[in-house]
Parts: structure tokens; sequence; C-alpha cells
DNA sequence: GCTCTTAAGTTCTTATTTGGAACTTATGGC
DNA sequence: GCCATAAGTTCCAAATAAGAACTTAAGAGC
């Protein structure tokens, strides 16, 4: 079964997780909350390679959660910002944020 | 970089997401929500292969968000259960959910 | 005492996705 | 000219997932 299948399944859950239930998704979309829009900002951030962000920020884009806005004309250049779907977002990545704070705490020094 | 690379971020809905920041994960939490249970529930409502379920749950179970309990001793049967850990999970789901159903309707008939 | 069914997995092979690094295009600065 | 920056794209190897069949243990029907 594929990915794409469930985005007309019955239950909600499903059909959000068809679209963003996705690691590398969920962090970009944490990264636009915490004030971030460029491209290389986003590779920087996640630690996923380019080809990742740029196939995920299509599909955010698609999706009407994120919208591509041209910041620079010569050089051609775009960011990447929330838009008011994108936006409502906020209570899931905030959950989890909850959750890894109370349940997952960090052992040794961090890595990243 | 690695998934499990993110389990010692600084940022706790990274350290969240190496966990639980998958999409049959996610479902299988839905489902545990749901009131399910058992390995062959699992499979049938998520549309994971049998490999994928059994992975998954592993995981959560190493993870202390499921536990799995034996319900039957002959033959060995065992179902899985939310621990508290798990049930404070709810939120995020619950977000999930919210804003699925506000942003993400059925268009056609549901295939599932 | 043979065959069917159920439950919870495991194993196998083939496809799809991801990782990592290098390359591209357009422009500005030194 | 040569280097740097930004936003991607392209390439191949490696890891993951899909799909179906197989396993183990037991009870039910005949």
């Amino acid at each position: 079964m594929k990915w794409t299948d469930l985005d007309e399944n019955w239950c909600p859950v499903a059909r959000a997780l068809s679209l963003v239930g996705d690691r590398w998704t969920l962090l970009i979309l944490r990264d636009c909350f915490l004030g971030m829009s460029r491209f290389d900002q986003f590779v920087a951030s996640t630690g996923a390679t380019r080809h990742l962000i740029s196939d995920r920020l299509k599909r955010l884009v698609e999706a009407g959660i994120l919208e591509k806005q041209a910041y620079s004309e010569r050089p051609k250049r775009y960011e990447y910002v929330l838009t008011e779907k994108g936006q409502e977002f906020s209570p899931a990545l905030m959950a989890f944020r909850d959750w890894g704070k109370k349940h997952l705490p960090v052992r040794r020094a961090s890595k990243a």
C-alpha cells in the first residue's frame, strides 16, 4: 500500500499523515514555526539531503501549507512561508514538543 | 544522516519524531486510541505489511509507549496496550485529527 | 488423526526511497 | 578571471518497504 492511498481515507488522522506524516516534513514545518524560510536553512537545520528538502517543499507548496515567494528577482531566489492552513498546524507540533519534553529528556551532551 | 541520530537532538520535537515520526507508527497509535490491541487488527486497519507492523510494534514496546501482554497462554498470544507514556501522546493525534478534519475533507467516496 | 482456521510472526525477493556528494545556473564581489 | 552564495538537480550506492508465502501452536469439525 502506498502512502498516497491514505489521502482519501475515512480517518482524518490518516489523511493528515498522508500529507505531513513524514519526519522531514514535520521537521521542515518546525523550522517554519521557528522563523526559517529558505532552502539552505532547512538543509542545515534538519540535516536532510537537498534532494529530500526539495521534494518535501514541493509537496508542502502543492498542498497549500507553504507558499513560495520570490525575495529576489535577479538572481531569482525564493523563500517558503506558512499559509494560514500551515499556521493552523501548530497545535500538532506543540503537542509533539510537549510530549518530547516530558518523555524524552536528553541523556548526554547533544550532538547537534 | 540517520533518523536515530535525532534522538539526542536539542529539540524536543526532533526527539519525538525520531521515535514516533513515522506514518505507520502514528497510524498504529491512532488504532490503539481507537481500542485496538492485536497484531492482525493493526495489519488490517493500517494496510501496512506484517513486517512493518512487527518492526514498529517492537520499537514502540522498547520505547515504553506500548506494553506487550499475554492474553492467552496456550498458544502464546500477545496484545499491545498503551502505557501512560503512550496515553499522554493523545494530544498530538487529536491535533492531527482536528487539522485533517478542517483542512483535508474527503472529496470522493472513500476507498478504505 | 486429518484438514481447516486463527493468531502472531518470520522469511524471501523485488521495488521504491533515501543518503551523500558533485554539478548547474545566475549573480555579485574582489 | 576566480571565489562565494542561493536554490536547486543529477547520479549511484545503500537502506527500507511492498507483497506474498511460510511457520508454529492450538482448537474445531468430521
